[in-house]
DNA sequence: GCCGATCGTCCAGCATACTGAACAGATGGC
DNA sequence: GCCATCTGTTCAGTATGCTGGACGATCGGC
């Protein structure tokens, strides 16, 4: 019927879901928040996702009587109640309520931007930030998601997967998002840095994601069984990282990682005085 | 100025949704959403909201599938992509945008901690804060809802309404929530107060919320007809809410109003010179 | 001002998502 | 150890949400 654009999101999306509507609702969500800022209507909506355009209405208005999106005109975008849910989560993720206190603590990185971040699949999810001394401009990119194969956060979750589960996620994949010249651009590649990494403790993203910036990782291991590693990062332009700075960051995101390894410990105890 | 005829439908809310499970899916979110941190199962999930247990179980599934929420063991919390569309709703507002900006150029009030908060019903939610200077602990309560009526950013909303509207919020309203022993606690009082706001320029929450901490609040107007009145505010101990500074926080609430409520003069004239 | 295109909404019929009960595994009390 | 009581999951039948088409409203082009 559609012309079969996306083969495999729509086959994903073809596996029979028991409530297809919430499906869709998701799919909904996600298409708005893509297009941020502009309002969408059901005809496009419907359009774009290869839907009835009926039901996708009658979604919209549910979702927005839940606050999940607003109405702006006849159309919809993302409603503020994704707010409130996605501060709930935040506020729910152990890591991240840690990870604040002890940005604070870190001698030479509480100066700089330090980021938390879940690995999901092979994207990076990022769940907290603390913004150093350095007065980036960057607005509160907390949700963002970014390629794990680019990032430092990513490369070290990724490191630390076991053998079997990195081969699932990298399955049948050919070409790795390139988002600058230094971006590893094939699975051989991410396989040798990662095997760096392992060797090193510690990922790094040297321009890879944005020219002229470079970027320290470690990874920080999930509390519940199931969950996807979480992973630090260290942000900082290139200038920057010096010689004598570099240690320095090193050595806090590994304190960083150690405190948030270990919430009891964190709790409990000041801190063991070395491993 | 089509001053948006207000619907008369909003009593066809009573009707069930056209898609139940979407609704019954925002249901869900909330229940997490309290009780957040600690994963609901099912079947404790079907008995608090009073549903089939095999209805909730398909939804669960399909939230989980989206990433709305995730699985713990056996049970459901809120899900990461939460942390992904709130981000984007917050990157969507364009009044967050600016909010961020604006904030660090406030001579006095870049030093406090500065909040922007939209009003919904009776209740404020926060979309931004900046934080100031001073060591607060406080993790980001970002997508945090509070009671309109002990806050200074939600009496500085309800100020503006105009008198239907705030009629229609506060119908039937007998008790008002009462945080603190500063806290209005009558209908009566609070529109006694919203005429001081309305008089004074600006609201003020003297130890209302937490005791011992002030904070000044201004409205700032929607720019989409029918999006709710947005408002910023100072929060400061009451300790250092003296009789020198205040004035120049207000001053600064005032050029921060003046900043967010017209964007394009915001985007395309550096700043009118009449402050 | 007219017309064509596209929008959002409504409605009835059919397919299907929802329901309730039965199932097996996990847990705690005694 | 056993049983009582939970849990989460499965399955078939039926009510019901989903679908496609028609409707009126709106916008832009000629």
């Amino acid at each position: 019927m559609t012309q079969t654009a996306q083969p495999a999101d729509l086959e994903a999306a073809d596996i029979e879901s028991l409530a297809p509507a919430v499906t869709r609702a998701g799919a909904i969500l996600d298409l708005l928040a893509e297009n941020a800022g502009s309002a969408a209507g059901p005809s496009e909506l419907a359009r774009r996702l290869g839907l009835p355009k009926s039901s996708i209405a009658n979604i919209c208005n549910a979702l927005a009587e839940i606050g999940l999106v607003r109405r702006i005109g006849t159309g919809f975008a993302l409603g503020r109640k994704l707010a409130e849910l996605g501060g709930a989560y935040l506020a729910s993720v152990d890591a991240v309520q840690e990870f604040y206190e002890a940005c604070r603590l870190l001698p030479t990185g509480s100066e700089e931007t330090v980021q938390l971040a879940i690995l999901d699949g092979l994207e990076m999810t990022y769940l907290a930030r603390h913004d150093g001394l350095q007065p980036v401009r960057l607005t509160s990119q907390i949700g963002r998601r970014l390629p794990a194969t680019v990032t430092a956060t990513g490369k070290a979750a990724l490191a630390s997967l076991d053998p079997d589960d990195l081969d699932r996620r990298l399955d049948g994949l050919v070409d790795l998002p390139v988002l600058t010249p230094n971006s590893l651009g094939s699975v051989d590649a991410l396989r040798a840095d990662l095997a760096t990494v392992r060797g090193r403790g510690y990922a790094m993203d040297d321009e890879e994601t944005v020219e002229g910036v470079v970027c320290f990782g470690v990874m920080i291991p999930g509390r519940q069984p199931g969950e996807g590693p979480y992973a630090a990062s260290i942000t900082l332009l290139k200038a920057r990282a010096t010689d004598e700075r570099v240690p320095l960051l090193i050595a806090d995101l590994n304190r960083l990682a150690d405190r948030l390894s270990d919430p009891l410990r964190a709790d409990r105890t000041p801190r063991r005085p070395s491993a």
